[in-house]
Parts: C-alpha cells; structure tokens; sequence
DNA sequence: GGTATAATTGCACAGTCGTACAAGAAACTG
DNA sequence: CAGTTTCTTGTACGACTGTGCAATTATACC
C-alpha cells in the first residue's frame, strides 16, 4: 500500500474552479487559463476531473450548491418564500455575478440539451417556490424575467417598481 | 471603371447565415464549417464581413430585424398588445427556435457586454410594450420568465396556466 | 530505509481557429 | 478587344485547443 488519494485537494481545485467559472464565464472556458488562475498545469485538471466535459459539469454542480446553500441561509433568516424577500436576495448586489453566470450557462445549455442535461432537468424544479402549480410558475417567471432586465439595464428603479406591481397585484386577489 | 460591387451578394450570404446561425447557434459559431453549410470558403465571408467579429454582429441585427418584420406583422392581424395575444405569437411553436437563438445570444451578452453593446442596448427597450413603465416592465419580464421555462421543459400547460393566471390578475385591477 | 501509489509535470501531437496574402475567375467599362 | 475592379479561392501561418504518454516528485505504509 501507498500513499491514499485525497479527496480534498480535488475539491479543492474545484472550487476554485468555479470561482474562476463565475468570473470568467462558462461558454468559452478553457482548460490552459483556467489552470493557470490556479497555479497547475492543464494536465492537473485532466488527471483529477478527467477531462473538460466532465470538469465543466462539476463546475456547473459545483455552483447550484453554493447558490443552493446560499438560499437555505436566506430561508432561514427570512421566514417565508414572499415575492419581495426572494427577490431581495436573488438581485442583492453581491448575488448579481452568480447570476450572470447562471443565465449564461443556462443559454448554452438550452443550445446542447443533450450535454447539460442535468442542469436543465433542476433549473426549473429546483427554483419553482411552493405554493399552487400555476402561482409558482409564474412567480418564477417573474422573478427571472425582470432579474435578466436587471442584469442588462441596470435599471433597478424601474425593475423594482414592476415588481412592486406585482406584488400588489398578487395581494389583491 | 470595371464591375460594380453586388450589394445583393452580401445581403444573400448574410441571409443564409443568420439562417445557420438559427439553427447551429452563436456562441461555439466558428467560420469553417459556416462557410461550408453556406458552399462558400471562409475567406469569402472575411471578404465581405471583414472578420468574424463584425460578421457576427450582423447576423445578430439580422435575426432582430427578422424578428421585427415578423412581429410587426403580427401586430397588424392582431390589434392590441394583449398579454395573451403576445404570448400566442412568441410561444407559436414556428417561432421557438428563433427564441432559443434569442437567449442564447442574451447569455454571451450578458458575458461581454462591451462585444455585444448594441444589442445589449436594444434588448430590453426594443420589446417593452406600451404603456406605464411598471405594466411594460413587468409584462416583458412575464413573457420571458415564461418562455424560457417553455423552452427548458416544455410544459406548455403549466406555463399558460401562470400566463392565465397574470392575465386574471391584471385583469382584477 | 524500501516500495507502492498519488499528484504533478514536460513534451508532443493532431486538430481547429481566424485570417493575411496572392493569384485566378468573373463581370463590368471603354 | 484591353483594362479595371470585384469576387472567390488556395495556400499557409501562428496561435490555441484538449489530452495521451512517460517521467518526476511527493506522500503514505511496511
């Protein structure tokens, strides 16, 4: 016997992996400059993830936990799943990069179903809030629709006063 | 003086190309086999679109003045901006490839939005329908929040019963 | 210590990328 | 016809891609 293999320097690498992911985008991520931010060769993340494919898969993992374990932090503090709580948190200023990411994963994963499949099979499921099947699915809907307005005007006034809307339009029935 | 340039040449290639790009996608669009499906050499599409860059950013204005006509058209047919009169158009089962492209293209975007500044600037202003600012916005973010999980899952019933829903709700008000 | 295995690396290879350059083919003017 | 310009292509170059293979270094157990 020898020396065993460590579980922790994969994941390791793989976190940083994913930071590197969230800052530099995930649809022309390559292997050399990635592995360079991490201070490793390319043949490093061959050897521990094997492959790209596979590395972009746990990236894309690797990210819905962090934003998953994100969340249940946020549930906790803030008791219910209200409109404005959930959307508080998803557009927090800190959040923002996550995602860009996300929509940006998720645009390329609606062009190559077959590749992402795991990520399209959660990406609705495991955001739709509880509630009757057609008020979750249109919270959700609003909810993405107006952060992908956010991440591209900036506008968070007029964003918010839309959501505002419908919130009130939501209490009043 | 000697042969006269053929505006009409470039319109057709660039035509044919928006065409491919419909349907192959723009983030991994590379000029070989572009210039293959178009039974042209790459250095054609360099000549006439001085790179692939530029060529690029025409097929984007391509696929949104596409767009345009076609809703325009719609717009005669139909006279309002109804919600669900826009939601018939946009989720017409013709028009979903067009729209995979469209979120693709926002994801990469999002990502360079110093690459893509044009249409980054019209994508939102371009698609607010009339009236107040909070209505519009929220409308908008509605139909996208919609559509994509539309093209995600393809639980047509479910996302036009939340449309239904919305529409109950601003009708109520 | 020796030894076995993990972790990392150097090197190399075939493939693809965008595109610059020059030459050939085509279409127009005089 | 010759002359000029556009259109198209062949060839080629350097850069970059993912990754296979063998060697090296590091870390464990006996």
């Amino acid at each position: 016997m020898a020396r065993p293999v460590d579980p922790e320097r994969r994941a390791e690498l793989l976190r940083l992996a994913v930071d590197y992911a969230i800052e530099h985008g995930v649809a022309d991520l390559t292997l050399r400059p990635l592995a360079e931010a991490l201070g490793v060769r390319p043949n490093t993340l061959v050897h521990h993830f094997g492959g790209k494919e596979r590395l972009l898969s746990e990236i894309l993992n690797g990210v819905r936990d962090r934003l998953r374990g994100m969340r249940a932090a946020m549930a906790e503090q803030n008791g219910g799943d209200a409109v404005l709580a959930t959307w508080r948190w998803t557009a927090d200023e800190e959040r923002l990069p996550f995602f860009r990411f996300f929509f940006e994963a998720y645009g390329v994963a609606l062009r190559h179903p077959e590749r992402y499949e795991a990520f399209l099979r959660r990406v609705v499921a495991d955001w739709l809030p509880e509630g009757g099947e057609r008020e979750a699915t249109l919270e959700l809907a609003v909810q993405r629709g107006l952060l992908l307005d956010l991440l591209t005007t900036g506008e968070r006034e007029r964003v918010e006063g839309a959501l505002a809307l419908f919130a009130e339009l939501a209490a009043a029935v």
